[in-house]
DNA sequence: GCGATCAGTT
DNA sequence: CACAACTGATCGC
């Protein structure tokens, strides 16, 4: 029947065991309090956060795993097989793991999300600890963070852009400052600033107590009367909101994100308005990501994208140098996604299928992906297609397809709406078992 | 009131 | 261009 074995940050009924790489909501789809489909398998810290974000969790369903080590699920355990299981820090947010799997199936990673700078020690030792894990066993799957799986991502180390950061600030003495931040991560980029201004910063009231669930218990205050730095929610972070700010006293915000419709989200804001001063225009509104002095991190200008905004690309995700040295490390059999796109992006064989033991021909676009959902015996279930079988020249990448197919106008790809992350795998992938 | 979806926001 | 992470409305129950 379709109920994996395992399931990785998915929650549906029908495995025997459930893991959570880290507490984002993208990877909690389906998790609540009342959720007891099974043990949830997760990281210390995770676990320490769980009943915070998901009160009156049923806390006997979790097992906390040690990074650095194996575990093993058993019949013994109540487990119908034997599967062991590895744990390495992702160095994505705080408790965010990445897990290999060994069993019947093989041997298979899941990366999580990760983010896994050459420069970040925390990241080396992760590596050294997952390859002494490894040993010399070869890899049959990697499900790989490809969020940024393609070469047009090219983004600098957290530890430089927390630099730029630094610097912008630095240089907005009389300014308050506005960082966009989400429920978790980004900690570090925090205490930087903190560190380097010796001041301390505001963050909302629920933060606080992830601030202090996490360890930190002097850096953030809610008392807007210590501090000019606050972080505040992403989604509140807008134009509006700046120049709003702007009226009562000089603020400016600064987004942390290599995500591109930063860029684009705050330009559309304010292109038609009055704002263009020559000095906004010095920041090369088209321009590509910022390129900056590999070593100090000193800050281009151009990464100013309104009056008041400031689009600094530190990312908790992987560059794409970073996935290709990744699987380079790795050399897997093959790789699934564990972001589904509607698009062939980041199709992560297509770039990297040649890394891979398995040399399979790129297929693009859509699995062949006849059942609707769930029952695929596959593994990632990347669960949508366009309805016909048309199929996109492979590296036209020009335009997207939403113009007009089969006549039908598909304004939006949002029927596609990727939505599903996370893994299930099951007890026979093999395809010689049905 | 909960969970699942959809819509929309940055 | 896509993408990540999140809030909020809606609908069925």
């Amino acid at each position: 029947m379709e109920s994996g074995l395992i399931s990785v940050d998915r929650w549906a009924k029908g495995s025997s065991a459930y893991f959570l790489t880290h507490l984002h909501s993208d990877h909690t789809h389906g998790l609540s309090s009342s959720w007891s489909n099974g043990p949830l398998f997760c990281s210390r810290l995770t676990a320490k956060l769980i009943p915070f974000k998901f009160p009156n969790f049923n806390l006997s369903l979790i097992r906390v795993l040690e990074i650095g080590s194996w575990h093993a699920l058993s019949p013994s355990s109540g487990f119908p097989t034997t599967l062991h299981v590895f744990v390495v820090d992702a160095c994505h947010c705080p408790g965010s793991i990445m897990l290999v799997f060994r069993g019947e199936f093989g041997c298979r990673i899941c990366t999580g999300d990760f983010r896994w700078e050459p420069s970040c020690e925390k990241a080396r030792m992760a590596k050294e600890m997952l390859v002494a894990a490894l040993k010399d066993d070869v890899v049959d799957v990697v499900y790989i963070d490809n969020t940024y799986s393609n070469p047009i991502y090219d983004f600098p180390t957290r530890q430089i852009a927390a630099n730029q950061i630094i610097d912008i600030i630095l240089s907005h003495p009389d300014y308050d400052i506005i960082i966009g931040i989400n429920t978790l991560g980004k900690e570090d980029l925090l205490l930087q600033i903190s560190r380097a201004l010796k001041i301390k910063i505001w963050v909302w009231p629920e933060r606080l107590q992830t601030m202090h669930l996490l360890g930190f218990n002097d850096t953030f205050t809610t008392n807007t009367t210590l501090t000019r730095v606050r972080a505040v929610p992403q989604y509140s972070f807008s134009v509006d909101t700046l120049e709003a700010l702007n009226t009562m006293r000089p603020t400016i915000g600064i987004m942390p994100s290599a995500l591109p419709w930063v860029k684009k989200s705050l330009q559309k804001g304010n292109l038609s308005g009055s704002f263009l001063t020559s000095s906004f225009k010095r920041g090369r509104l088209s321009s590509n990501s910022v390129q900056i002095d590999e070593q100090n991190g000193a800050i281009g200008p151009l990464n100013k994208f309104h009056e008041h905004i400031y689009s600094v690309p530190y990312s908790d995700h992987s560059n794409f140098a970073e996935i290709e040295d990744f699987i380079r490390l790795i050399h897997p059999a093959t790789l699934k996604g564990i972001v589904s796109s509607s698009s062939c992006y980041i199709e992560p064989m297509y770039y990297f299928g040649r890394l891979c033991r398995v040399n399979q021909p790129i297929q693009l676009l859509h699995k062949p992906k006849r059942e609707e959902n769930g029952k695929s015996v596959g593994v990632v279930s990347t669960k949508f297609s366009f309805g016909g079988d048309y199929v996109e020249p492979e590296r036209n990448k020009g335009k997207n397809f939403k113009g007009k197919f089969l006549g039908v106008r598909v304004s939006k790809l949002s029927i596609l709406r990727r939505k599903n992350r996370g893994a299930k795998i099951l007890d026979n992938n093999s395809p010689e078992q049905d």
